[in-house]
DNA sequence: CAGGATCCGTGATGATACTG
DNA sequence: CAGTATCATCACGGATCCTG
């Protein structure tokens, strides 16, 4: 595992390149990153939602930033959205397949993240004691 | 998994709020969403690596950047810094055991990423055939 | 109800220059 | 070599107003 150049390398670093938009890989992992993402996808993992649902379920996200989540997510197949020709309008989303894998990884990051989140706090407070000022944060 | 209100929601929703910042998943999450931070963690996992080694080996990170990300990792207890007394200093980073353990599961993502790298465009190619001059990009 | 259009402030990021 | 400091930019998110 630690000769030469083995560990994630070859995964991650070929094409992980800001320059390379086309290979795909950060594509992925930025809708990871982005918070109302995961939370939405977290919701809809519970079952289908309407978009008022969601806006209350995911309280915090405003309007038009659940829209654009929820769109980003269709246009990646991850969401399917439904529209209702009632007045007024009902639509609802629901995971994809391809959602719902996506989902279940996330979850076991968040799962890590939470288990492993008193020690990183901890690893914060003894860094920031030892680096008074610093400009990193 | 579909009754009521089981799937993940549990998780993220009851403290992703953005105004909880002490509520620790999004930070750790975050740090996933993070480009360099992804690219660092996948290549000190394939061993120590030098400042210059990791900026040669992650193409196209700018050296504030790089500092700023190996800086952030080391203060989460991800990555240990050693300094050594030569001149010109000397310095190596190092995965630790939490940073591997993330680097894990973080490979899961990338894996998953790589594999449906193909669909998730063809989808993005249909939905954007299907929805001319959208802003949502 | 769901969501498109606009305006705008802020933080993250890149480029550049300097140093122990 | 391995940073630190400064400056300019710019995409992202929030707030607001409007409509099918």
């Amino acid at each position: 595992m630690s000769a030469g150049h083995t560990g994630g390398t070859d995964l991650l670093e070929p094409c992980g390149r800001a320059d390379h938009p086309d290979c795909g890989i950060r594509d992925v992992l930025d809708r990871v990153g982005d918070t109302w993402s995961v939370l939405v996808l977290s919701e809809l993992s519970a079952g289908t939602r309407r978009f008022g649902e969601l806006q209350r379920a995911v309280a915090g996200v405003s309007q038009r930033m659940l829209t654009l989540t929820v769109r980003r997510l269709e246009r990646d197949g991850l969401v399917t959205r439904t529209v209702y020709p009632t007045v007024p309008a009902t639509v609802t989303y629901a995971l994809t397949d391809r959602g719902r894998e996506l989902s279940a990884l996330v979850r076991g990051l968040a799962e890590w993240s939470l288990a492993n989140r008193a020690a990183i706090a901890g690893s914060r407070e003894s860094w920031d004691a030892a680096h008074p000022g610093s400009t990193v944060r």
